[in-house]
DNA sequence: CTGAAAGCGCTTACAG
DNA sequence: CTGAAAGCGCTTACAG
């Protein structure tokens, strides 16, 4: 049987009103008693009930965390982030994944509101199209930021990585080291970071007054094998890109081994750069230029705009929506 | 303002105690009341407050887990495999992080204590030596299972990958690719799962007569660079190891990176083998052998093993004490 | 089959 | 500075 407050306030003869009070550390209790109070809970070896004082305070310390998953890099560095600053405001997180699934996030999205958690750093799953689950969230007023991926039409804090500038400086590398036909492996063409990619690559080449060649660039799916796109890319050598700038580190690699299967030779015969600067990068060979995010400091600032609406505090319109610039990480593949 | 169940009784005219139960399916309520109640629910968006019920039932449905970290392939996947479980219980999961930290270990065990939890899924800390902080969790009769890495002195179930025999089975692998001299990289020498890897080699050597040289094992420690390890342990051609086991697969690449740029050949005349199985193995030039866990496998067995103390099931013994084998998944860096 | 009442462990306005 | 009382949203033994 857990001790409670009623067991310390009989076992030193006080209402358990002042030993709640003593606990928390309210002025109008005197220093003696505090002390006493203080003993006896570490004699007895209370611990607090979170679960007991949300209910009656209907506040429940604790803030949700819903991701596509938790697997990658990106996502577990940034719940790392989000995290700190979580615990130094003295909630607790509950993290959950959606698995990149609409049905999931709905269920998810539901369990936290009966966690009656205080906010939610929310990133939506790529197969997301509805948004009801996040009205019932505001209808519930329960805050939440959109962390990565960001869904239309809903006025709360951003907090993304820009994808546009990202790839702008990727392609920017190529160019100024003097290659002539870039090519894109796309991610998913339905995802928004996917499209950003794609459209900071067209800017770049543009502004350069590079011609846009559409055989060049193609938007994949997950979890398929991109082996015969890269085959047919670079089949024919007359006419073969010789450069590649990929929608993430993953893709990028699986364009090298290919593309050394191939007989051809990387950064020589074609320059490759990738997205994300995973750990990927330095284990590839030739290792891997990549565009770099910062997830950690963007999970902190994700975590700090979600309190600030926990706490009604001001949020300066210039801070609701933050993109964080990205920097390109040069190494071997497109020296 | 919430939804509650008196909302709903309210309107339906109904006291909240038949709510309740209807909500809760008790076969005592008439099927057309459970109807009506599920209908008003869902029209006025009812979301249940799982801290309420967990109060009065003095169940929280929820369970902890604590790992070192999530960022690691290891520790994610088998919270994927955890999570499974959880959920088809019908529970959710508080997730920590200690950062292979004692401090914040103790700190995490505290705040799952006063969230509550029914029980703890817990891989404790590389620095933790000291065991109050698990007596304290015992005194609170919250049951807990140790994964991956066991605390001695409890009588609590315990989920392993069994090192031993993993390591023997990489080390048997070299030895009948024709290998004679076999050295290996450990990890840290006060970490279990690195001593037991070490005594899966020595044993695998005894076992076919090999000398054992012991100069050709060292142990490590993390977030040191091991260059200068392998250029001494492969400095002199004439007397260095045809083979090379490692603790992990990042210490594998990190011994080929260094191989090659000593200008040796892998895996013709060093063949390495990592452990993890990782997604490095596949990037790394030649791809790499490793010892293989399953992660998500062994999250399954240790939240069905929490499950059935949380439901005093019982645990035939032999079942209380898992090790899951691993296999060795042969690639190019020892053919 | 349904309801009134008590209580889970806390906090806090009110009273002294 | 301290206490008695009410109540957070639920569940459930008891009564009918």
């Amino acid at each position: 049987m857990p001790i409670t407050i009623k067991d310390i306030a009989n076992s030193l003869e006080i209402s358990p009103s002042t030993v709640s009070r003593a606990l928390n550390d309210h002025p109008n209790i005197s220093d003696e008693t505090k002390a006493l109070v203080a003993a006896k809970a570490k004699e007895m070896k209370y611990q607090a009930n979170f679960i007991a004082a949300g209910l009656r305070t209907r506040k429940s310390n604790s803030i949700g965390i819903l991701v596509p998953h938790i697997t990658s890099s990106f996502f577990s560095a940034a719940i790392n982030g989000i995290q700190k600053v979580v615990s130094e405001h003295g909630y607790f997180t509950i993290i959950c994944q959606s698995n990149e699934n609409y049905h999931d996030e709905v269920d998810q999205v539901r369990s936290l509101l009966s966690c009656k958690v205080e906010g939610i750093v929310l990133s939506i799953s790529s197969e997301t199209r509805i948004y009801e689950h996040l009205e019932t969230l505001q209808a519930y007023d329960t805050p939440f930021v959109f962390f990565d991926r960001v869904a239309p039409g809903f006025d709360t804090p951003t907090v993304e990585a820009n994808d546009f500038t990202g790839a702008y400086q990727a392609v920017e590398h190529l160019i100024k080291r003097g290659r002539k036909r870039i090519a894109h492996l796309g991610g998913p063409d339905e995802l928004g970071i996917s499209r950003r990619r794609y459209e900071g690559y067209l800017e770049a080449l543009r502004t350069f007054d590079y011609e846009v060649n559409p055989d060049f660039s193609v938007f994949t799916e997950p979890d398929n094998s991109h082996e015969h796109i890269i085959e047919e890319m670079f089949g024919d050598k007359s006419k073969m890109p010789d450069a590649l700038f990929t929608f993430s580190d993953e893709l990028a690699v699986e364009a090298i081994l290919k593309l050394k299967k191939m007989g051809l030779n990387v950064p020589r015969d074609v320059s490759v750069v990738g997205f994300g600067n995973s750990n990927l990068c330095e284990i590839v060979e030739p290792h891997l230029t990549s565009v770099t995010h910062e997830p950690a400091v963007m999970g902190e600032a994700a975590a700090d705009l979600l309190f600030k609406v926990i706490q009604n505090r001001h949020i300066p319109p210039h801070q609701k929506n933050r993109k964080f610039d990205s920097r390109v990480i040069i190494r071997d593949s497109s020296r």
